[in-house]
DNA sequence: ATGAAAGCGCTAACAT
DNA sequence: ATGTTAGCGCTTTCAT
């Protein structure tokens, strides 16, 4: 491994010049600076991050703890991840993956957190260095989310606008924030647009929802809001077979469910690139002492194939 | 921070005696030993892992490098990035996320690298560590991949166990090994069984796949081994559209497409977990410079409801 | 503008 | 069985 010495010695100076040179070249003479720079890149030289770890008592590193188990891991974690570990390295940081929650000792300078719950509150308020959550637990903790019911509301809205007159909301039946969220935005736009509210609430799972359709006896010009887009492919199933005209259908997530159709499913889209960005400016400002506020990401709504098309709000 | 002094001074020994209860408590007597580890637990010390690896000149860190465009990474490299996660923590070492092509200077010990193509094979050789390839590059990189072959081999005997009188192939059309591999391993069960051989070779999409299953004239007692579930989805919704009677339908991947269906996709099975667990003892065993063989997993077929059951095969 | 020295946390090698 | 020394790569502090 080519070291800090070697580079200095190759240039004839001494260590510190070298570092100069790397973090601090207007304090260095421009005749020495050029020269250690030809013999840095001579040797190829890269700086050792554990040195610098060791004497800045900094690792460089942030940890994702992901504290879902492994089988039930969202399928579009993978995506999040790859672009947190693309913006942290634009700001000199690796990421570190973990999984298993009983493993918050790991060094390094913070941590990302998914999958919390309330009962995990004491356990990450605990830990020594900054923490971000993607989605929220509590007040105590700053996270990044979708605001889910902005997301509902949007899609609501939209298909008002499209002509369906009847608009059933299929929710999730979890006290979790994000499921009551989304149940309010499309109260929201059912009350403002003075409609006619219909609620269910299942689980998360497309036999329940096609079992849900197959005892409501739908109309036309009727469109199904689901919160979830699992619940969505359920629907639009049972809906297909039955040969139901014109009854639209959204779902909510949609990253790659709503790939996997022949008709692709009108939805309300997690920015998974956006939440990433702010996930990683929000830490970066925690190390750097900065005070930060949780952050409502917009959510995007992508118009496919299972609702009308008329005209598009933003 | 705790470190190896301030438990030294506690327990009246100096540093080495500490280090020594911690690697090679034989070597301590156990009057010492055991006021050494009373002292560590009271100060609640844990090792610095940047002063282990200053001094063992090793990070304990592997990267997992992702080629592939964020775009297009598969849904279940999440699952996979966790399962490594979990066995390189058991091992006392770290996963680190890399995405960016260009960025395989990274200081580790070893890297695990997925969506590699054949114009990566000299970057790959000129890393300075081990390297373990998810799916096969060729033959200068150890690689784990799934017995692509075998995978379709299996399935297209199940098929023909259960009563299938003709048994269509849907390939992709890529010249990659493991598409290439698919296709050998129905042909191989066709030609064992006497069968005739019917291929199609078509993109990896699922609008395409239904287009050709409209020109194909399915009769009963018909089945079609698909390369991938997605393909494999196309072609079901296609087939229940049309209400064609006992066709059976079969996929490839199956780990969260098929859920993602009224009727569960009878496919091939990605064994992420054997997968993981094999890629991190190759790793080890690289790392120990001991000698490694590149490794097919063998499949697991899981029988869904898109095809007949009557008996199963192992 | 440049350098020397000390220290970050740990361990291998060498004493005792 | 235990301790001392030196060194891993780098940066901060304090000279010069």
């Amino acid at each position: 491994m080519i070291t800090l010495t070697d580079v200095a010695k190759r240039a004839h100076v001494s260590t510190m010049t070298v570092s100069r040179v790397l973090h601090h070249p207007e304090q260095v003479s421009e005749e020495i600076r050029l020269s250690v720079q030809k013999a840095i890149s001579e040797l190829g030289y890269k700086p050792s991050r554990v040195g610098q770890a060791l004497s800045k008592q900094r690792q460089f590193v942030i940890q994702f703890l992901i504290l879902e188990d492994v089988k039930k891991v969202d399928p579009y974690y993978a995506k999040l991840l790859l672009y947190i570990a693309d913006f942290l390295r634009n700001e000199g940081y690796t990421l570190e993956i973990n999984h298993d929650a009983t493993y918050h000792a790991s060094q390094v300078d913070g941590t990302f957190v998914s999958g919390a719950r309330k009962s995990d509150l004491k356990m990450l308020t605990e830990l020594p260095y900054p923490i971000v959550s993607y989605g929220k637990v509590g007040q105590e903790i700053p996270y990044v989310d979708i605001d889910n019911a902005k997301g509902t509301f949007m899609i609501t809205k939209y298909l008002i606008s499209v002509g369906y007159q009847n608009i059933i909301y299929i929710g999730l039946n979890l006290k979790e924030d994000f499921s009551l969220e989304r149940k309010k935005g499309y109260e929201t736009a059912i009350i403002e647009n003075k409609r006619k509210a219909h609620i269910f609430m299942i689980n998360n799972d497309e036999h329940e929802a096609a079992a849900l359709v197959n005892q409501l006896d739908l109309k036309e010009k009727t469109a199904i809001v689901s919160a979830t887009d699992r619940i969505a492919i359920g629907v639009l199933q049972r809906i297909q077979e039955c040969g139901i005209a014109d009854v639209g259908v959204t779902g909510f997530d949609g990253v790659f469910i709503s790939q996997f159709s022949l008709h692709k499913l009108t939805t309300v889209e997690q920015p998974l690139k956006e939440i990433a960005r702010t996930m990683v400016e929000m830490m970066l400002k925690l190390i750097n002492k900065e005070n930060v506020k949780s952050t409502l990401i917009k959510p995007r709504i992508i118009i496919g194939e299972t609702t009308r098309k008329q005209k598009v709000i933003r």
